[in-house]
DNA sequence: CTGTTAGCGCTTTCAC
DNA sequence: GTGAAAGCGCTAACAG
């Protein structure tokens, strides 16, 4: 920079004024332009940030970029940031508690302007209370941090009053959830709220997601057989795709038919080789990632007048996914 | 700094000194390391990146995370340079030269320590010589860029030499590549080197990747049915599992079986929903994206020495993963 | 081994 | 308008 001020003639704080917008005379801006132009100057993002304490830098803490559905949440932060000239630290905490937290340090300790999380553990305690913060869909019970989520209760009713409308009689809730209360919690109620509406009896698995899922599922099957080998059921409402995937799996290797003896829709709206093109794996609700990354990043950079809200619920939607029966009516 | 300095009863420098592991007189280190503690106190990122230039801060740029294997190489990334006490710069660049560019350029400004780059333009010219980097599978004209890959070539005559110990008679290739040459490249001179190798007459598709790839596939089936119905190739090996797949579909659509009519490999070896659990799409040649994505890193960090082979290769693995007939023998 | 001090490159008063 | 100068928080060189 002292460089540039002098091969334009000019002092340094012209030029800092020059690179940060700020009026100056048009000869001089002229010069400092060139200059920086010949001598490929850029500025130091160190010094900078060391001045205004400000990096455009957000860290994203997830569990890991395997999962389709974190990969493309991740993907859709990415580009949100990038829209608005800000940068991604990726933190993958493989949803350990310690990794989490560590992350969390290392992201206050690299100046991050914000942080998103997507996290298992309850770090609410552990994050100052001036650093911005928006977190999908977990609920943390020590402080409120703005949460952005699927409206996940309208979600499940969606899925049961699809299933209905393609003929199902019983549909069952197929739900296998994680040890830490988030706003996904919803879909069991709005599974019994919707149950309650069209006069179903409810019947669900509800576990905590585990090794021994796929032989819970098949116990699961085995009691719902009726004595014919038909099956008391004829509708899935899966906590989430892959879930609903699994179960299907299952219901074909048991030599039931997909959809034409049970409809399964799932939850996330997951695609194959994360191509839309290709497909689901399942019929789905599908929550809209990219409008809630966008909004995660809007509420993050929002975040310094208070009205940010501290809930934050999008809309989701039913799409096809080759285990439902549209047209079989 | 100063308010543990002033705490703890020091000067400045022994402070640093602390912080940075040089040695100090034991009584003076507690007294420096209590005093942090009581005032939780945290170096200033900027500050000492200012000083030392150093930032602990890799740049990925990669076309998405959404891609399968796209994200499990993110992955493994973040998991290599976190075992280093390095953080992740994520850069999606969609595949855009200028957006690749623009990154790049970020990059630089940022003070990254180094650029792990999976691109589709050639970077090459835009990097100045003394910002470690490395590439993967790329292949870029004007300067040499050390670069990882999967052992394509091998992988291509595996691929064949599977078909052929399954019982194939005919396995033909099909190729949609990118217009920019990368290492993967070598697949094609695999699979001619294989057919060679086996006395097999080389058959295949060999195009750029592109829109009306599934109508390019159709053509290349009709093509290939006899008067009888029946195809006149019995294996295939796909450039990746998704060309594979999209292949099978396309077979099962016109009412062959697989793998009982015809057999196929893919590359790549994605899985569904990101985990290996599930199984892969197609049988296929696995990358080894962990051991790729260590390399990697270990490159990058090993860069100032000018000991750095220009080009890394490493083996690939074949698994099962439904499209082949293992004990069809 | 300890304390002092000169910057790293930038922004931002503050006089002019 | 413009230029000079004071730091931001840290490290490293140096003198004690």
């Amino acid at each position: 920079m002292k460089d540039v001020a002098r091969e334009a003639g000019v002092a340094l704080g012209t030029v800092s004024k020059v690179i940060n917008g700020i009026p100056v005379s048009e000869k001089n801006r002229q010069k400092v332009e060139t200059a920086i132009k010949t001598l490929h100057y850029e500025v130091n993002t160190y010094a900078r940030g060391l001045k205004i304490q400000k990096s455009n830098l957000v860290a994203l803490i997830i569990p890991n970029t395997h999962n389709p559905f974190f990969a493309s949440f991740t993907d859709h932060i990415e580009a949100a940031l990038y829209k608005k000239g800000m940068k991604l630290l990726l933190c993958c905490a493989d949803g350990i508690p310690q990794k989490e937290i560590d992350y969390l340090n290392m992201a206050v300790n690299n100046k991050v302007d914000g942080i998103i999380a997507l996290t298992y553990s309850d770090i609410g305690k552990y994050i100052s209370q001036d650093l911005p913060i928006v977190v999908f869909d977990r609920f943390f019970e020590n402080r409120v941090i703005p949460r952005v989520a699927s409206d996940n209760f309208a979600g499940a009713c969606l899925a049961v009053e699809k299933l209905l409308e393609f003929g199902c009689k019983h549909p069952v809730y197929i739900r296998f959830h994680s040890v830490f209360p988030g706003e996904s919690d919803k879909r069991m109620d709005g599974y019994l709220h919707a149950c309650s509406k069209y006069n179903l009896t409810p019947d669900y698995i509800n576990v905590i997601d585990c090794e021994q899922k796929l032989s819970l599922m098949k116990d699961f099957l085995d009691k719902h057989k009726n004595r014919d080998g038909s099956l008391s059921f004829d509708g899935v409402f899966a906590h989430t795709d892959y879930h609903g995937y699994l179960f299907m799996n299952l219901l074909l290797q048991e030599g039931f038919k997909v959809p034409e003896d049970v409809q399964i829709i799932g939850f996330d709206g997951v695609s194959k080789f994360g191509n839309a093109e290709e497909g689901l794996f399942v019929s789905s609700i599908c929550q809209p990632i990219e409008q809630l990354a966008e909004k995660c990043v809007e509420l993050l950079m929002t975040q310094d007048t208070k009205a940010v809200p501290s809930l934050t619920l999008l809309p989701v939607k039913y799409r096809y996914g080759g285990t439902t029966r549209e047209t079989g009516l």
